[in-house]
DNA sequence: TGACAGGAAAATA
DNA sequence: TATTTTCCTGTC
Protein backbone atom coordinates (compact mmCIF):
# COMPACT_ATOMS: atom_id res chain seq x y z
CA UNK A 1 0.00 0.00 0.00
CA UNK A 2 1.40 3.36 -1.04
CA UNK A 3 2.19 5.36 1.93
CA UNK A 4 0.59 8.98 1.98
CA UNK A 5 3.92 11.59 2.64
CA UNK A 6 2.54 15.38 2.14
CA UNK A 7 1.72 15.80 6.07
CA UNK A 8 4.77 14.11 7.23
CA UNK A 9 7.30 16.34 8.59
CA UNK A 10 10.01 15.88 10.62
CA UNK A 11 12.91 17.33 11.85
CA UNK A 12 16.69 16.84 12.29
CA UNK A 13 19.92 18.55 13.89
CA UNK A 14 23.62 18.59 12.19
CA UNK A 15 26.35 19.42 13.95
CA UNK A 16 29.33 21.26 10.83
CA UNK A 17 32.56 22.14 11.69
CA UNK A 18 32.56 26.02 11.73
CA UNK A 19 33.59 27.28 8.76
CA UNK A 20 30.70 25.63 6.94
CA UNK A 21 28.39 27.60 5.37
CA UNK A 22 24.94 26.95 4.35
CA UNK A 23 24.46 30.48 2.55
CA UNK A 24 27.67 30.17 0.59
CA UNK A 25 26.99 26.03 -0.49
CA UNK A 26 23.34 27.24 -1.65
CA UNK A 27 24.16 29.86 -3.35
CA UNK A 28 27.53 29.73 -4.90
CA UNK A 29 25.50 28.53 -7.98
CA UNK A 30 25.85 24.87 -7.74
CA UNK A 31 22.04 24.13 -7.62
CA UNK A 32 18.98 26.03 -9.07
CA UNK A 33 16.18 25.17 -6.78
CA UNK A 34 16.98 27.22 -3.62
CA UNK A 35 13.94 29.65 -2.56
CA UNK A 36 15.00 31.88 0.40
CA UNK A 37 12.36 32.19 2.63
CA UNK A 38 12.12 33.99 6.42
CA UNK A 39 12.32 30.58 8.05
CA UNK A 40 15.32 29.55 6.03
CA UNK A 41 16.17 28.31 2.54
CA UNK A 42 13.82 25.84 1.34
CA UNK A 43 15.51 23.27 -1.21
CA UNK A 44 13.59 20.18 -2.90
CA UNK A 45 15.30 16.77 -2.34
CA UNK A 46 13.92 13.74 -3.94
CA UNK A 47 10.34 13.31 -2.94
CA UNK A 48 10.48 15.85 0.31
CA UNK A 49 11.01 19.59 0.59
CA UNK A 50 13.75 20.61 2.90
CA UNK A 51 13.75 23.77 4.94
CA UNK A 52 17.33 24.81 5.93
CA UNK A 53 18.55 26.68 8.77
CA UNK A 54 22.07 27.07 10.21
CA UNK A 55 22.84 28.97 13.07
CA UNK A 56 26.50 28.53 14.13
CA UNK A 57 27.81 25.34 13.93
CA UNK A 58 23.97 23.58 13.70
CA UNK A 59 22.08 23.00 10.68
CA UNK A 60 18.37 22.63 11.28
CA UNK A 61 16.90 20.32 8.65
CA UNK A 62 12.94 20.02 8.68
CA UNK A 63 11.82 17.34 5.52
CA UNK A 64 8.22 17.98 4.57
CA UNK A 65 6.97 14.50 2.63
CA UNK A 66 9.00 11.74 2.68
CA UNK A 67 11.08 11.81 5.66
CA UNK A 68 14.95 12.71 5.17
CA UNK A 69 17.86 10.55 7.17
CA UNK A 70 20.90 12.85 8.64
CA UNK A 71 23.36 11.07 6.55
CA UNK A 72 21.03 12.04 3.48
CA UNK A 73 21.64 15.54 4.13
CA UNK A 74 24.93 15.52 4.95
CA UNK A 75 25.90 13.78 1.94
CA UNK A 76 23.85 16.26 0.10
CA UNK A 77 25.42 19.44 1.35
CA UNK A 78 29.08 17.65 1.23
CA UNK A 79 29.62 18.00 4.82
CA UNK A 80 31.51 14.82 4.98
CA UNK A 81 34.33 16.65 2.64
CA UNK A 82 37.57 17.01 4.38
CA UNK A 83 37.83 20.55 4.31
CA UNK A 84 41.40 20.79 5.57
CA UNK A 85 42.80 18.57 3.20
CA UNK A 86 41.02 19.79 0.68
CA UNK A 87 41.81 23.77 1.09
CA UNK A 88 45.67 22.12 2.12
CA UNK A 89 45.68 20.42 -0.86
CA UNK A 90 44.86 23.53 -3.27
CA UNK A 91 47.10 26.40 -1.52
CA UNK A 92 50.09 23.44 -1.93
CA UNK A 93 49.32 23.25 -5.68
CA UNK A 94 48.83 27.04 -6.40
CA UNK A 95 49.60 29.98 -3.15
CA UNK A 96 47.77 32.37 -5.03
CA UNK A 97 44.75 30.47 -3.96
CA UNK A 98 44.57 30.98 -0.16
CA UNK A 99 43.05 34.48 -0.82
CA UNK A 100 40.40 32.79 -3.08
CA UNK A 101 39.63 30.23 -0.88
CA UNK A 102 39.47 32.69 2.54
CA UNK A 103 36.86 34.66 0.33
CA UNK A 104 35.06 31.37 -0.74
CA UNK A 105 35.12 30.05 2.86
CA UNK A 106 32.56 27.37 4.00
CA UNK A 107 31.08 26.47 0.45
CA UNK A 108 31.06 22.66 0.01
CA UNK A 109 30.25 21.15 -3.29
CA UNK A 110 26.70 19.41 -2.94
CA UNK A 111 25.83 15.85 -3.80
CA UNK A 112 22.63 16.53 -5.79
CA UNK A 113 20.73 14.20 -8.26
CA UNK A 114 22.11 13.02 -11.44
CA UNK A 115 19.18 13.16 -13.68
CA UNK A 116 17.90 16.30 -12.03
CA UNK A 117 21.59 18.07 -12.32
CA UNK A 118 21.69 16.97 -16.17
CA UNK A 119 17.90 18.47 -16.90
CA UNK A 120 18.97 21.62 -14.90
CA UNK A 121 22.66 21.91 -17.05
CA UNK A 122 21.09 21.59 -20.30
CA UNK A 123 18.79 24.21 -19.49
CA UNK A 124 21.99 26.16 -18.39
CA UNK A 125 23.03 26.04 -21.73
CA UNK A 126 23.83 29.78 -22.97
CA UNK A 127 21.11 31.14 -20.27
CA UNK A 128 21.26 33.20 -17.55
CA UNK A 129 20.91 32.12 -14.12
CA UNK A 130 17.56 33.75 -12.97
CA UNK A 131 15.96 32.54 -16.82
CA UNK A 132 17.42 28.81 -15.93
CA UNK A 133 15.75 29.29 -12.32
CA UNK A 134 12.31 30.50 -13.86
CA UNK A 135 12.80 27.34 -16.81
CA UNK A 136 13.25 24.75 -13.93
CA UNK A 137 10.43 26.22 -11.63
CA UNK A 138 8.18 26.46 -14.41
CA UNK A 139 8.81 22.50 -15.09
CA UNK A 140 8.47 21.35 -11.56
CA UNK A 141 5.08 23.25 -11.33
CA UNK A 142 3.67 21.80 -15.18
CA UNK A 143 4.42 18.04 -13.11
CA UNK A 144 2.90 19.86 -10.20
CA UNK A 145 3.63 17.48 -7.54
CA UNK A 146 4.66 19.18 -4.86
CA UNK A 147 3.86 20.44 -0.67
CA UNK A 148 2.71 23.16 0.90
CA UNK A 149 5.44 24.90 3.35
CA UNK A 150 4.36 27.27 5.53
CA UNK A 151 1.75 28.37 3.35
CA UNK A 152 3.25 28.09 -0.07
CA UNK A 153 3.64 25.42 -2.45
CA UNK A 154 6.63 24.15 -3.70
CA UNK A 155 7.30 21.28 -5.88
CA UNK A 156 9.53 18.56 -6.22
CA UNK A 157 11.79 18.18 -9.03
CA UNK A 158 10.37 15.83 -11.22
CA UNK A 159 12.01 12.52 -12.40
CA UNK A 160 11.90 10.56 -15.40
CA UNK A 161 8.60 8.58 -14.98
CA UNK A 162 7.00 12.03 -15.14
CA UNK A 163 8.75 13.68 -17.85
CA UNK A 164 8.38 10.92 -20.07
CA UNK A 165 4.59 11.67 -20.46
CA UNK A 166 5.45 15.40 -20.87
CA UNK A 167 3.26 16.46 -23.71
CA UNK A 168 4.58 19.05 -26.54
CA UNK A 169 2.44 21.96 -25.25
CA UNK A 170 3.62 21.56 -22.07
CA UNK A 171 7.24 21.32 -23.01
CA UNK A 172 6.78 24.67 -25.81
CA UNK A 173 6.19 26.72 -22.56
CA UNK A 174 9.21 26.29 -21.10
CA UNK A 175 10.30 28.66 -24.41
CA UNK A 176 13.85 26.53 -24.33
CA UNK A 177 14.62 27.45 -27.90
CA UNK A 178 17.39 25.38 -29.75
CA UNK A 179 18.01 23.42 -26.38
CA UNK A 180 14.24 22.22 -26.76
CA UNK A 181 15.30 19.21 -28.91
CA UNK A 182 18.21 18.31 -26.48
CA UNK A 183 15.80 17.93 -23.17
CA UNK A 184 13.32 16.10 -25.37
CA UNK A 185 15.65 13.49 -26.53
CA UNK A 186 17.56 13.10 -23.10
CA UNK A 187 13.94 12.56 -21.14
CA UNK A 188 12.81 10.28 -24.20
CA UNK A 189 15.81 8.29 -24.10
CA UNK A 190 17.30 8.58 -20.46
CA UNK A 191 16.29 7.79 -16.98
CA UNK A 192 17.72 7.23 -13.57
CA UNK A 193 18.81 3.89 -14.02
CA UNK A 194 21.49 4.97 -16.60
CA UNK A 195 22.92 7.44 -13.88
CA UNK A 196 23.26 4.10 -11.23
CA UNK A 197 24.65 2.12 -13.82
CA UNK A 198 28.43 4.16 -14.84
CA UNK A 199 28.17 5.54 -11.18
CA UNK A 200 31.45 3.35 -10.18
CA UNK A 201 33.00 3.38 -13.59
CA UNK A 202 36.28 5.42 -14.06
CA UNK A 203 36.15 9.05 -14.06
CA UNK A 204 36.86 9.02 -18.19
CA UNK A 205 34.53 6.08 -18.93
CA UNK A 206 31.62 8.86 -17.15
CA UNK A 207 32.74 11.90 -19.17
CA UNK A 208 32.40 9.78 -22.17
CA UNK A 209 28.69 8.64 -21.28
CA UNK A 210 27.80 11.99 -20.05
CA UNK A 211 28.95 13.20 -23.63
CA UNK A 212 27.52 11.08 -25.89
CA UNK A 213 23.57 12.60 -24.46
CA UNK A 214 23.07 14.83 -26.93
CA UNK A 215 23.17 18.88 -25.99
CA UNK A 216 25.89 17.47 -23.26
CA UNK A 217 29.58 18.96 -24.37
CA UNK A 218 32.68 19.04 -22.14
CA UNK A 219 31.25 22.18 -19.85
CA UNK A 220 27.66 20.13 -18.89
CA UNK A 221 29.44 16.78 -18.32
CA UNK A 222 31.76 18.29 -15.89
CA UNK A 223 29.29 20.14 -14.13
CA UNK A 224 27.34 16.89 -13.82
CA UNK A 225 30.26 14.98 -12.60
CA UNK A 226 31.12 17.21 -9.82
CA UNK A 227 27.67 18.40 -8.76
CA UNK A 228 26.01 14.94 -8.93
CA UNK A 229 28.56 11.97 -9.41
CA UNK A 230 30.64 12.61 -6.81
CA UNK A 231 33.95 13.61 -8.86
CA UNK A 232 35.88 16.14 -7.09
CA UNK A 233 38.64 16.77 -10.12
CA UNK A 234 36.04 17.61 -12.82
CA UNK A 235 36.49 21.07 -13.69
CA UNK A 236 33.40 22.39 -15.73
CA UNK A 237 34.38 26.16 -17.14
CA UNK A 238 32.03 28.73 -18.63
CA UNK A 239 32.54 32.00 -19.60
CA UNK A 240 33.90 33.45 -15.89
CA UNK A 241 35.81 30.42 -15.46
CA UNK A 242 37.73 31.41 -18.49
CA UNK A 243 38.50 35.03 -18.13
CA UNK A 244 39.55 34.20 -14.34
CA UNK A 245 41.89 31.51 -14.98
CA UNK A 246 43.53 33.99 -18.00
CA UNK A 247 43.22 37.14 -15.36
CA UNK A 248 44.68 35.17 -12.81
CA UNK A 249 46.71 32.35 -13.76
CA UNK A 250 47.45 33.52 -17.10
CA UNK A 251 46.04 30.22 -18.95
CA UNK A 252 44.52 30.93 -22.47
CA UNK A 253 42.96 28.41 -25.07
CA UNK A 254 39.37 27.00 -25.97
CA UNK A 255 37.47 25.85 -22.79
CA UNK A 256 38.13 21.95 -23.69
CA UNK A 257 41.63 22.93 -23.04
CA UNK A 258 41.37 24.89 -19.97
CA UNK A 259 39.25 21.86 -18.02
CA UNK A 260 42.33 19.94 -18.99
CA UNK A 261 44.54 22.59 -17.88
CA UNK A 262 42.38 23.25 -14.41
CA UNK A 263 42.86 19.74 -13.64
CA UNK A 264 46.25 19.64 -14.36
CA UNK A 265 47.00 22.47 -12.12
CA UNK A 266 44.57 21.58 -9.11
CA UNK A 267 44.50 17.71 -8.89
CA UNK A 268 42.00 15.26 -6.98
CA UNK A 269 40.29 18.44 -5.73
CA UNK A 270 39.99 20.84 -8.97
CA UNK A 271 36.25 20.82 -8.81
CA UNK A 272 36.68 22.85 -5.36
CA UNK A 273 39.00 25.26 -7.36
CA UNK A 274 36.40 25.77 -9.74
CA UNK A 275 33.92 26.29 -7.00
CA UNK A 276 36.14 28.55 -5.34
CA UNK A 277 37.29 30.60 -8.42
CA UNK A 278 33.84 31.15 -9.47
CA UNK A 279 32.35 32.12 -6.18
CA UNK A 280 35.13 34.65 -5.69
CA UNK A 281 34.71 35.91 -9.19
CA UNK A 282 30.90 35.78 -9.29
CA UNK A 283 30.77 38.09 -5.94
CA UNK A 284 34.13 39.78 -5.16
CA UNK A 285 34.00 43.54 -5.54
CA UNK A 286 30.11 43.54 -4.95
C1' DT B 1 15.86 48.75 -29.82
C1' DG B 2 19.89 47.07 -30.87
C1' DA B 3 23.68 45.21 -28.20
C1' DC B 4 24.75 41.71 -25.24
C1' DA B 5 24.87 37.28 -22.35
C1' DG B 6 25.55 32.43 -22.53
C1' DG B 7 27.69 26.27 -24.65
C1' DA B 8 27.09 22.75 -28.14
C1' DA B 9 27.16 21.23 -32.70
C1' DA B 10 27.57 21.87 -37.42
C1' DA B 11 30.15 24.09 -40.99
C1' DT B 12 34.35 25.62 -42.74
C1' DA B 13 39.28 26.17 -43.46
C1' DT C 1 42.45 19.33 -36.01
C1' DA C 2 41.37 24.24 -34.90
C1' DT C 3 38.56 28.13 -35.64
C1' DT C 4 34.05 30.25 -37.01
C1' DT C 5 29.08 30.30 -37.41
C1' DT C 6 24.51 29.20 -36.10
C1' DC C 7 20.99 28.31 -32.83
C1' DC C 8 17.10 31.10 -29.15
C1' DT C 9 15.28 33.82 -25.39
C1' DG C 10 15.50 37.39 -22.17
C1' DT C 11 17.32 41.74 -20.29
C1' DC C 12 18.70 46.47 -20.28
Amino acid sequence: MQKRYSDLQNSIQISVSGDFSLQKTLLCGQIFRVFETENGFIVPFNRSLLKLLQKKDEIYCTSYGKPVSQGEVKKFLGINDDINDINGELIRKTAKFSQIIQYGEGLRIMRQNPYETTISFLFSIQNSIPVIKRRLNLLSEIVGEGIRVDGTMYYFSPGSEALKNLDAQSVGKLHLGFREKWFVDFVQNYDETFFERILRKSFEEKEKKLLNIKGVGKKVAHCILLFSMNELSAFPVDVWIKRGMYELFDVKGSSKKITETGRGMFGKYAGYAQEYLFYYLRNYSK
